[in-house]
DNA sequence: CTGAAAGCGCTTACAG
DNA sequence: CTGAAAGCGCTTACAG
C-alpha cells in the first residue's frame, strides 16, 4: 500500500516532477493545458504532496503550537475552553493547523524541554503561550533562538519585539472595579487578588491599591488576600477571609476575576452571607457563567474572542514575515452591571 | 541562524552521521564511550533531529489528529471539553502529540477533504473522530485506504476491524432510564430523543421503545419528540412539547442526555413547571453540571475519562502495530439518583 | 515553458 | 563497532 508520489503523477501526466511541483505551487509559468492535465491526474489519484518532503525543501509547516499551561482549568471552565476555541478558529481562518499541548507548568524542566523540542524538531512554525508567568525565561530564550512566539498576558521586553507578539489586558481594570464600588457608596472593601506570577494579576492588584489610595480608603490587612485565579482558590481565600472578619465584614469584595468571584459566591453561600444584600461582589472577565449565576455577576468584561484571535492572527502574520504586525495589543475592559453589587 | 544538523554533531563529536543517528535512536551496538561523547555534543548544542528528515527516512510522526465534529459544543460545554482533555491526556501518556481539528460537519465536502489531506500529507499517524455520524462513509474510506482510525460512538463493520478502533455506550441506557421511572410509579412518560445520526441516540431511542412496550405503556405521539443533543435543542423540544400538552402533562420526561435534560429544566422554569414536583426528569451522561443544577439531576452516568482514554490509547496501540488491540470497547452506564425524579 | 540535478536532514541496510 | 552510500519526497535555481 505504497503512497503515490510526485514521480508517479509526473509519469502519468507525461511531465517531469518539476512541472508537477510547479502546478501544485501555482507557478505562473505553466500553460493552462499542462496545468489542467496535471491537475486531473492529481485529482484522480487523490494525490497530496508529503509534507516532510516539502519541509525539507524549505516550505513551512503551516502549523502553530498552542502551549497551554495549567491543565485543570481547560476541562471544566467554559471561559478557558472558549479561549482555546477562539485560537483554533483563528488559526483555521489563516489556513493553519494547531498542535495542542497542555502542560501543567512551564517552569518544570520537563515541560520546558518539551517546548524546545517541539520547536527544534520543526513541528511548528511558531508557538502561542497561555498561562506563562509574566516574565518566563523560556519566552526570552525561544525568541533569542530566533523562534516566533505569541504570548497572552505577558510583559514583553523592548528587544523582543521583532519575533514576539503579545496581547494584554488594559491595566486599569483594577482601578475601575474599586472606583465602581466606591461610587456605589462602599468604603469597606475587601480585595481578593490573583496569582502574582501573572501579569494581569499584578496590574490589577496595583490598580486596586492605586484606587483605594486615591479615594482615601485604608487597606486593611485582613481584607487583602491572594486567591489565585480559579474558583477553588477564590473560595478558599474568601472563606478564610470572611471567617476571620465575621465581626466586621466588608460591604464589598473586589475579586481578581470572575472565577474567583464565583468562589466568593460559594463561600458566602456557606456562611449565610447574602449577595448583594450583605456584601457586593465584582469580578473581571465577562465569564458566560456570570449571566446565569445567582445573582448575575457584575464584572468588567473583556473581548475574549478579540484577544485570542488577535494573538494567533498576529503570530501567524509574523511567520509569514509580514512587516506591519504590531507587537502588542491591549484590550479595554467594559463594566457590565448585573445584580451582584448594590448601592449603599 | 541555520539550525544545527546531524553532520555538525558528527563533526564535533568526531564520528559519522550514522553513529550520531545510532546514538539518538538507542542502538545497542554503540560503545558506552562513543555514546557519551556524542550525547554530550548533542546536549551542548541543544540538538534535536529534524522530524521531516526522520519521517522521510521512514520513522513515525508520533502525532494523532483529533477530528471533532460540531464546534459549538466544545467552547461552552464542560462535558465536551472534558472529553477533549481526556484525549489530550491519553495521547500525552503515550508520548504522542495531537493535532486539534474542529470541523463543523464531516459530511461537508470541504471538511471531508481536509481530513483526507491531513492524513495524506503525512501529518498524522492516525485520527480519532468524535461526532461523526454512526455510519459515516469517510471512516470506511479512510480504513479502506489503509489509514488508522479511532471513532467514538460508531458502529464499525466487521471487515473494518483491523484498522478501526471504537468506543461505545452500552445499548441499554434507554431501557434503564424508562425502567427507573416506571419503578418510581410513573406511567405518563414523555421522551425527548436525540439526533438520529448518532449511534447512541438511536440505541437509546430503541431502548426507550423497548422498555415502554415491556411495561405496557403506550407511546403517545405528542410525548415523543426529537431534541438533538444540546441544551438549546432540548429546550426547544421540551418547550414545544410541554406547550402542546399543558392540559395533560406527563409526570416524567426521559431525556436523551444531560444537556437535553438541562434544556428541559429551562423550559419547565419558564412555564412554571416544578421539577420534580410536577415532572420528574432523567438524563444520561453524568455531566458535572448535574451536581449543582437545581435540582441536582438524576442521570445514567458514563465514565468519560475511561471511554476517551481507551479510544485514544487503543488507536495509538494500533499505530504501534500491537496485535492484541481490541476493536471495540463498550462502557456501562450507572444510575445516579439525585433529586430530579420523585416517586409518585 | 520545461527537465535534469542539487539539496534539504535524516535512517538504515551494507560492507568492512 | 563504524563509515560511505542510498534513499525517503519534495522544491527550486539553473540551463536550455
Amino acid at each position: 500500500m505504497k503512497r503515490i508520489n510526485s514521480s508517479d503523477i509526473a509519469r502519468m501526466a507525461g511531465v517531469s516532477r518539476s512541472t508537477v511541483s510547479r502546478v501544485i505551487n501555482n507557478y505562473s509559468n505553466v500553460p493552462e493545458n499542462t496545468r489542467r492535465k496535471v491537475m486531473q491526474v492529481i485529482k484522480e489519484n487523490n494525490y497530496y504532496p508529503q509534507l516532510s518532503g516539502q519541509i525539507l525543501a524549505g516550505m513551512k509547516q503551516k502549523t502553530i503550537g498552542i502551549f497551554w499551561a495549567g491543565s485543570n482549568s481547560l476541562a471544566s471552565d467554559s471561559l478557558s475552553s472558549s479561549y482555546f476555541m477562539h485560537m483554533l478558529d483563528a488559526a483555521k481562518d489563516r489556513g493553519y493547523l494547531v498542535l495542542a499541548c497542555i502542560l501543567e507548568d512551564l517552569s518544570k524542566k520537563e515541560n520546558y524541554n518539551f517546548v524546545r523540542k517541539t520547536y527544534a524538531e520543526g513541528r511548528i512554525d511558531a508557538g502561542v503561550f497561555v498561562g506563562a508567568s509574566y516574565s518566563d525565561p523560556l519566552m526570552a530564550e525561544l525568541i533569542e533562538g530566533g523562534e516566533i512566539v505569541g504570548v497572552f498576558d505577558y510583559r514583553h521586553k523592548e528587544q523582543e519585539k521583532y519575533k514576539c507578539v503579545t496581547v494584554n489586558y488594559e491595566t486599569d481594570s483594577g482601578d475601575k472595579a474599586i472606583d465602581y464600588l466606591y461610587q456605589l457608596g462602599h468604603r469597606d472593601i475587601a480585595i481578593i487578588d490573583g496569582n502574582m506570577t501573572r501579569l494581569s494579576s499584578i496590574t490589577r492588584h496595583e490598580g486596586h491599591m492605586r484606587s483605594m489610595q486615591a479615594h482615601g480608603l485604608p487597606i486593611r490587612n485582613e481584607w487583602l488576600t491572594y486567591g489565585g485565579i480559579t474558583i477553588d482558590s477564590g473560595y478558599k481565600a474568601a472563606r478564610h477571609m470572611l471567617e476571620n472578619t465575621l465581626d466586621h465584614l466588608p460591604t464589598a469584595i473586589c475579586a481578581n476575576n470572575d472565577a474567583v468571584a464565583f468562589g466568593v459566591y460559594r463561600a458566602c453561600g456557606e456562611l449565610g452571607i447574602s449577595i448583594p444584600g450583605d456584601i457586593s461582589v465584582i469580578g473581571v472577565d465577562g465569564h458566560a457563567d456570570g449571566t446565569h449565576s445567582q445573582p448575575p455577576l457584575t464584572t468588567i468584561a473583556f473581548d475574549a474572542k478579540g484577544m485570542f484571535s488577535s494573538l494567533v492572527d498576529r503570530t501567524i502574520r509574523k511567520i509569514q514575515q509580514e512587516d506591519d504586525v504590531v507587537a502588542d495589543e491591549v484590550f479595554k475592559g467594559k463594566l457590565i452591571e448585573r445584580a451582584s453589587c448594590r448601592k449603599i
